[in-house]
DNA sequence: AGCTCTGTTATCTG
DNA sequence: ACAGATAACAGAGC
């Protein structure tokens, strides 16, 4: 399930570790989420190094053990971390670390996520690098419309799931957000009036930094007041205009709108 | 049985 | 060269 929110929840279940050390136990090897895991390097460097910190980035996560050891982890589709006292083996455990009396677990069924494990003086300069995440303070109106203008032909629903973009938004908070901001999900950016911008501004800022309010902490559904209760609901309704939600492909992704609310 | 899915990327097409 | 669209990845649930 993870987008922006739900990243920061998991992440959160193996940062409680953090001063803990850790030994590689297990990793799938063939499996397409570990193609890019240096086995050699965690066999020889991953023993007893204790977790330092943990950060994350849009959908993206960095763990830190001991100095110099960095893994990597992406959830994609399907993927999700656990900390648990044993390890009780579910199918589709690609990575183990044990460490004391506690077992950090990666598991992702689709394998559409990836863990990947590097050495760097310090936080890597690509994490330090990486864009604004449309909650940080960085995220100001004047970058989102340097965003717009350079994209200004592209669908704007397509243009929200641009990870360089907006790091960490995906395809339920992309539909939150047009909802919320009133606008077609099929418009161009280019199209859209300085009114719309600034209200589209207000609300990803909005949705992303209440859904990590919400979500972030403890899993708990967003406001009963947004699309996402209703988006995937069989007959769903849209709260304002209690009209029947469409659902449709754009982009290459279902997205569920609300017409006559959405303009 | 066939279609769906909260993601990313290589490969197309114009 | 470029941007946007599409297919592929792989499993589980309906």
């Amino acid at each position: 399930m993870p987008e922006l929110a739900e990243v920061y929840f998991h992440a959160g279940k193996w940062k409680a570790w953090q001063g803990q050390s850790f030994s590689l136990l297990h990793v799938a090897r063939n499996k397409r989420c570990c193609r890019s895991f240096d086995v050699s390097l965690g066999r020889k460097e991953f023993c007893d190094l204790p977790l330092t910190a943990g950060f994350t980035h849009g959908k993206r996560m960095l763990f830190q053990f001991g100095v110099t050891l960095f893994l990597e982890v992406h959830l994609g589709m399907t993927g999700s971390l656990r900390a648990e006292a044993n390890w009780q083996e579910l199918a589709h455990d690609h990575l183990v670390l044990k460490g004391g009396e506690v077992f950090l677990v990666f598991n992702d069924p689709r394998q559409f996520g990836r863990v990947a494990l590097s050495h760097s003086q310090g936080i890597p300069t690509w994490w330090e690098e990486l864009p604004p995440e449309p909650g940080s303070a960085r995220f100001d109106f004047p970058h989102l419309q340097v965003l717009c203008r350079r994209r200004s032909k592209a669908v704007i629903k397509s243009f929200l799931l641009v990870q360089d973009s907006f790091p960490g938004i995906g395809n339920w908070m992309a539909d939150e957000i047009l909802w919320q901001a009133r606008i077609d999900p099929r418009r161009r950016v280019g199209s859209l009036s300085s009114d719309e911008l600034a209200l589209l501004y207000k609300k990803v800022r909005y949705v992303s930094r209440e859904a990590v309010k919400r979500i972030g902490s403890d899993y708990s559904d967003p406001p009963a007041s947004w699309l996402f209760r209703h988006r995937w609901k069989d007959g769903g309704v849209c709260p304002k205009t209690g009209r029947p939600l469409v659902r449709e492909t754009i982009g290459g992704r279902t997205t569920c709108w609300s017409p006559h609310w959405q303009l």
